[in-house]
DNA sequence: CCGCGGATCAACCGATCGGTGGATCCGCGA
DNA sequence: TCGCGGATCCACCGATCGGTTGATCCGCGG
């Protein structure tokens, strides 16, 4: 790894004065998807002198979100950006690891992960991510991105904006807290009995209340009630 | 059984002959991924003369279960190993690419994917699996499992093993591949009819069935199955 | 003020589920 | 060879659930 990164600091005698490369900071618990996202950074199509074209150098990674953040707030080495996916394992997630790096400086954080549901585009942006890209994208895609999101512009995948003006358009109705309430013992496998005794409610209100929870998820049973809620993080684990 | 793998072709004249490259088939639907892989299997501390420290040459890759069983019937470029993930996006999965390269020659299947639950480790194995790795695992138990499923040894990573071992001492009763199968489909909602259709199996089986995932889960509905099926990692979240 | 939506409750009915008690078939190992 | 466990199937019953059609109460905002 004594690869000589930045041989745009030596163009002495170039006509074109090259753009400073662009130094990201990778966050990724996969060891192999680092290797890939260098790999795929290092061999930017890198045009000396265009705008939009700079180089790209990976200068600092991080398997966790506490060592993001701790490599951001230590400040060394300096980062331009911050390339980062949600799913972290253990510890903190990318879109906490995301709000605590939005805290303590002005970085642009470019979320890459694999999935684009609602609730993870809606908790990275919320967080303040500048980006939100899919694994599944093409090397240009990301390249763009990169430099879109370095640049300060906001970078989306073509998924993930349809699906953001998807939720202006026709938002989803949200459930209420009680009915959040309600979900969260039906998913520890309570019959509507148990939970009126849980809720001292009556065990009629219980059953009025799923029903409405099932009409706002687009389900018909509690199973998959409980199925959908997680998947739109409207109950945790 | 007796494929020549090639170390006994030493006809060069060198005083240590370099063995012959292992022939990689890359199978993911993640160009990020690819890339890695592809970057973190060259960089392999090639080792040539030394068995066992043979260099790993990715000669195709492919984004599909279809595109990857299509180059493997094809038998153009030739391959010693396919490297596969699980999670292929559209079209068949990993599972299934994996029965149909199996069922064509005797090409080994190293399985390298995210996820490590009873459901994924079996249908794999099922499959005709030479292996199962996790992507967070460090660049050096993916070299030395590339090597020991090309020479035909079983490569399994520490935690899938584990679990694998878990299964035959069976401390508390673990659930059949039927079982498990039925837990899946419990898991998306389906009615037990439902889930009798997808089967091909009457809904007495399916009752059945879930009487006995209960008792082995100690629980007695079917909420309470999936959620604790989601805790055991028996099944994927 | 009045409407609207959320929370609460009741009665009712068909569909589904949980559980019991059987049964047959098959493969694998003692 | 025999037994055991897994997978398959059947009939039956009470319990629970999904869904409908009502209703009352209350707080908030136009």
């Amino acid at each position: 790894m004594f690869e000589c990164r930045g041989q745009q600091r030596m163009d002495s005698a170039a006509a074109l004065p090259s753009a400073p490369p662009i130094r990201v900071l990778l966050v990724d618990d996969h060891p192999v998807v680092r290797a890939g996202l260098r790999a795929m950074l290092a061999e930017a199509p890198a045009a000396p002198g265009l705008p939009g074209q700079e180089a790209v150098d990976v200068v600092a990674e991080a398997a966790t979100g506490e060592e993001a953040v701790r490599l951001v707030v230590r400040g060394e080495p300096q980062v331009d950006l911050v390339l980062m996916d949600l799913q972290l394992g253990d510890g903190i997630d990318g879109a906490e690891a995301t709000r605590r790096i939005r805290a303590v400086g002005e970085f642009p954080v470019l979320i890459l992960t694999t999935y684009d549901t609602d609730a993870d585009i809606l908790t990275a942006v919320e967080a303040g991510a500048a980006g939100y890209m899919l694994k599944d994208a093409p090397p240009e895609q990301i390249h763009r991105a990169v430099r879109d999101a370095a640049a300060g512009r906001t970078a989306l995948a073509p998924e993930v904006a349809a699906r953001l003006m998807g939720r202006i358009r026709e938002p989803l109705p949200s459930l209420s807290a009680r009915e959040v309430q309600l979900v969260e013992l039906l998913a520890t496998g309570l019959s509507n009995r148990a939970m009126a005794k849980e809720l001292f409610i009556s065990e009629a209100t219980v059953k009025t209340h799923l029903i409405h929870v099932y009409q706002k998820l687009g389900v018909d049973n509690r199973v998959a009630a409980v199925t959908e809620a997680r998947a739109r993080r409207i109950i945790r684990s």
